[in-house]
DNA sequence: GCTTTTGTTTATAATCATTACAGATATGTG
DNA sequence: CACATATCTGTAATGATTATAAACAAAAGC
């Protein structure tokens, strides 16, 4: 399902209503490739259409990850993590800075999920790698020499500036 | 790492103390299967030691994490799910009942994680796949005849009953 | 062994993402 | 157009996790 149309199909289909709200999230989510968190999405969906709720897009969230058309995924970071990319490919995640990037091409083995495991129907499946980024590292490395407080610390404080 | 000495040779060469509540959380941990979340151990630890806090074990599990001795994961029921068992397979969730099971040996491709991916350093992976399980199936199927409120309904008051 | 240093724990308060709720609204249907 | 009902909105509630500051305990030095 990538059209609106298939969207709307789908609802209906089950007895549900094509609502304003749920063909703008869509369309907000479907090629968003920056891995949004809710928040993320009701900022940018506020000015489009002032009178959507939080709980509306809370919602709308959790049903189309429920119908596996898209994902969601922690971080570390408290929030979770939405990705309209099904397709089976790998996310990096820095475990400092939260950062989220997809797995570039090659670098790690991709695969489909099956539709079945082990009795499970399968609608969708998330694969991560924590680990660090290089800006990470390299503020990692640069603190090591210093005493253990000073550097739990200075990152405390990177952490509240802002991740 | 897998025993206690070598986590206290670890906690120790970073300038760290080799505290009783970190020795009894790893020991709790390392053979616990179970996907605890940190309110299930936390549950479990309060009898062997009355006296810890919840926040030294979110502390402790959190610097585990980090270390990529265990590996955190996120099953779509609002608490973060530990695992110590960071050997590349694959987990089973159900986005109903959120049950979590792990892949049975060669249901699905496990592979280790590399060191480094695109100049990230990787500590740990994670891959879980999401879908129904086959108890849940059945409940969705039996409901499938139903007016769409009362299948909403009758779910949101199964999820009530505990999950 | 005793003291000092400093990393860690504890208890509690605060935060903040997410969900529940009840009344208002909009969609699809006849 | 009117009806039935799924959905939305605004707000309150929930609950997991984190921040904080004082108390404690492990390691190092003497």
């Amino acid at each position: 399902m990538r059209s609106v149309d298939e969207l709307i199909e789908r609802v209906r289909r089950q007895g549900g209503k094509a609502t304003t709200q749920r063909i703008l999230i869509w369309n907000a989510l479907v090629d968003d490739m920056s891995h949004p968190t809710a928040e993320d999405l009701y900022v940018r969906l506020k000015s489009q259409l002032p009178s959507l709720s939080q709980a509306t897009l809370y919602n709308v969230l959790n049903e189309l990850v429920e119908w596996g058309e898209i994902r969601r995924f922690d971080t570390g970071d408290g929030r979770i993590h939405f990705d309209p990319d099904t397709s089976g490919h790998a996310e990096l995640v820095c475990m400092r800075c939260h950062k989220v990037a997809d797995a570039p091409e090659g670098a790690v083995p991709e695969h489909r999920a099956p539709d079945e495991v082990a009795g499970y129907r399968i609608v969708s499946h998330s694969e991560q790698y924590f680990g660090y980024c290089p800006d990470c590292q390299r503020e990692l490395d640069e603190r090591s020499g210093q005493p253990a407080e000073r550097r739990a610390r200075a990152l405390e404080s990177a952490r509240a500036r802002g991740d």
